[in-house]
DNA sequence: GGCGTGACCCCAT
DNA sequence: TATGGGGCCACGC
């Protein structure tokens, strides 16, 4: 049951599992669908028609970097402050503790 | 049906 | 420790 956007589904899907006040990275979100294609998820995201839907803001970086936003990089760190990420210099400060990992693959 | 792009990641220097 | 280069997959035209 491959559609041709379910690729998408799925990365909104996992995201939709992050609780507040976490985060996740692109290579989890690749990882957890199986594949290495972490830019792949970044290029769903950037396309996101489903913005108003899906919290793409907790979506980080391996590095700890929030990396880009649609609506700019200032606006995710903004709305990951206020989601009870701490937020320095536009990288996430105790990462690996708000760090979601997805035991679950797909 | 094929080419280029991209909100990245990993390795080497 | 920081910076640079290459490679990965999926989507859009």
């Amino acid at each position: 049951m491959n559609s041709k956007t379910d690729f998408n589904q799925r990365c909104y899907a996992l995201l939709k599992l992050i609780p507040k006040g976490k985060v996740t990275t692109y290579g989890e979100i690749a990882r957890a669908l199986n594949t290495t294609a972490s830019r792949a998820v970044g290029s769903a995201m950037a396309k996101n028609r489903d913005l108003i839907v899906i919290p793409c803001h907790r979506v980080i970086r391996s590095d700890g970097s929030i990396g880009q936003y649609a609506l700019g990089t200032d606006k995710k760190a903004s709305l990951l402050c206020e989601e009870g990420v701490e937020v320095e210099n536009g990288k996430v400060k105790h990462f690996s503790k708000v760090f979601h990992v997805f035991t679950k693959n797909i």
